[in-house]
DNA sequence: CCACAGCATTCCACAATGCGGAACAGGTCC
DNA sequence: GGACCTGTTCCGCATTGTGGAATGCTGTGG
C-alpha cells in the first residue's frame, strides 16, 4: 500500500501544533523531521491558511481552514454541545449548577453553564474569562497544561479575588501537582466570598486536556455537609463521559 | 516560495470533501486531478483518520482527526458558543425564543435554544431531531442544501404532522425555490398546532450553509400582527452576525 | 448471459518533486 | 565580538510522487 510521505508529514506537523503553539525548531524536534522540511510544510500549510502564523514573531498555530473543514464535516460535534447532555445529568445528580471551561491565556473562558433550580443561585459566566488561580476549573487546566504554559502562568502575578485567594507561586505550585494526582479540584471562596467549585479535566483523543467540567453553589450548602467527595466523584465522572465522547462515535450532527 | 504540491492537492480533497460525502470520481473532477492520484491521496488521508470510509462501498467524508484537530486549536469556536450571544440578542430584540439547528439526514437537529421570558412559552427542543419540511430551519436547511441532498429529501415522503404541514411534493419544491430567492422561511402551525417559526440560513466562508437561526413562538401572539417582515429581518441579521463571526476574528477561546 | 458502463484500485516507467545537509540571515544574551 | 539561539533559503541528488493505462469489481440492460 502506497502512502504519500510529505501528507503525512504535513498531519505530524498539525497533530504537534494541536498540542498548542511552538515554532519551527521545536516542532522539528518534536515530529523528528528536518528543520527545513518542517519550515517548508509550514510554508505550505500556511499559504493554504490550515496553520496561522502569530505576529509574536515566529509561532505557529492552527488556522481558520482547519476549524472552517470540521465546522463543515460536523457543526453539532463541538465541546459545548456533547457536553450539555452531561451537564444536565450532573446537575440533575448534585441538584447544583455546572458548567464547562477552557482555557484562554492565564484565564478561564466559560463556555456553557446548566442551573439547577434553587431560588439562590449562581450567576450564569458564560461567555466571560476569570483568572485561572481562583476558580477550581481554572486549577484543574492549568495543572494539566504543557509544561511551557504551566510554567509561565506560574511566574505570573497573582492577584487576590478574596481573603481565601491562595496567591503564592509555590502553594500554587504545589496545589497543581495534588490536584493533577486526585484528578479534580476544589476552590473555596477564593474567587467570591459565598461561593464554593469543583472541577475535573475533559481530554481529548490525544489526552490532551482541553477543557474542564465544574459544579458550583454558595458555601451554605454546597458541597452538602459531608458530601464533598461524592459531589467531586460525579463532577470526575461527568467529565470523563464527556471526555469519552470526544473520543467516539454518537454523533449527532453527520449526515444520514 | 517554494510549496509542497502534495499537501495542497490532499488539502484540494479535504475542502472539496467539507461539501458533502463523495466518491473518487467525483473528487477528481472536481479538483481536476487525476483518479489515481485522488485515489492516492484518500489512502494516504484515510490511513491517518482524516477522511473516513463510509461502510456504504465507496463514499468518502471528513474524518475524526479533523475533528479532533479543531476541537484541539479551539475548544470555543464553533457554531453553538459563537451563535449563542446573537441569539441572545435576537432574543431580547424580539422578545421571543430563538434556536440553533443544522441539518441531519432528512431532519433538523437542534442544538441550543434560547428562551425569552414569556409564562407561555415553547419547549427547549435541544438535542432532539424534526423532520425537515415541518419547521422553518429544515425548510431553510433543505432550500441551501447541495443539489443531491435536496433531491433526495423532494423524493422522500413527507409526513403530516398538522393539518397544516405541507406534504405535497411539488409544493415543497416550490417553497424552497421561494425561500432561497427571500433568504428566510415562514412555517404556520405546519410543526405543531399554535406554533409558528421563522428560521435563516448561516453561511460558512466557504459559502455553503451549515445551519439556521431560528426564532418560534405561540401563534397567537408571534409574530406580533404586522410584524411579521421585522421579525423576519431581525432573524435574518442574527443568521448574518453569526455567519460573520464563523468567518472573522474575535475568537474567545483561543491562547493568550 | 455477455457486453458495457461506471466505479475504485493497482501497476510501473519516468522525471518532477520534495528532500535535507549546509550555508545564510536576523535576533538576543554575555 | 563571538557564541548560540532562532527561521529561511539554496541546490544537487534520488527518493518520491505522478498519472496514463491496465485491472478488478458491481450493477444495468439489451
Amino acid at each position: 500500500m502506497s502512502t504519500v510521505q510529505s501528507v503525512e508529514r504535513a498531519f505530524s506537523v498539525l497533530q504537534c501544533l494541536a498540542g498548542g503553539p511552538a515554532g519551527v525548531s521545536e516542532i522539528a524536534e518534536r515530529t523528528a523531521l528536518p528543520k527545513s522540511t518542517v519550515s517548508r510544510l509550514l510554508g505550505t500549510l500556511v499559504e493554504l491558511g490550515a496553520v496561522e502564523q502569530s505576529e509574536a514573531l515566529g509561532v505557529y498555530g492552527l488556522g481558520e481552514l482547519m476549524i472552517e473543514l470540521s465546522a463543515s464535516a460536523s457543526p453539532g460535534r463541538n465541546l459545548v454541545s456533547l457536553a450539555r447532555p452531561h451537564l444536565v445529568e450532573l446537575v440533575e445528580q448534585i441538584d447544583e449548577a455546572a458548567g464547562l471551561g477552557v482555557l484562554d491565556g492565564h484565564k478561564v473562558y466559560y463556555l456553557d453553564q446548566v442551573d439547577g433550580d434553587h431560588e439562590v443561585q449562581v450567576r450564569d459566566w458564560t461567555g466571560e474569562s476569570v483568572d485561572a488561580h481562583v476558580v477550581s476549573s481554572g486549577l484543574v487546566l492549568m495543572a494539566y497544561a504543557p509544561n511551557d504554559v504551566r510554567a509561565d502562568f506560574l511566574s505570573g502575578p497573582f492577584e487576590a479575588w478574596t481573603d481565601n485567594s491562595v496567591t503564592d507561586r509555590a502553594l500554587v505550585a504545589h496545589r497543581l501537582d495534588e490536584i493533577k494526582r486526585a484528578g479534580f479540584a476544589w476552590v473555596y471562596e477564593e474567587m467570591s466570598e459565598g461561593l464554593n467549585s469543583v472541577a475535573a479535566p475533559i481530554v481529548n483523543p490525544a489526552g490532551m486536556v482541553i477543557g474542564a467540567v465544574h459544579a458550583h453553589g454558595p458555601s451554605y450548602r454546597f458541597p452538602a455537609p459531608g458530601a464533598a467527595a461524592s459531589v467531586a466523584a460525579s463532577v470526575v465522572e461527568a467529565a470523563q463521559r464527556v471526555s469519552d465522547r470526544l473520543a467516539g462515535r454518537h454523533r449527532p450532527g453527520s449526515s444520514s
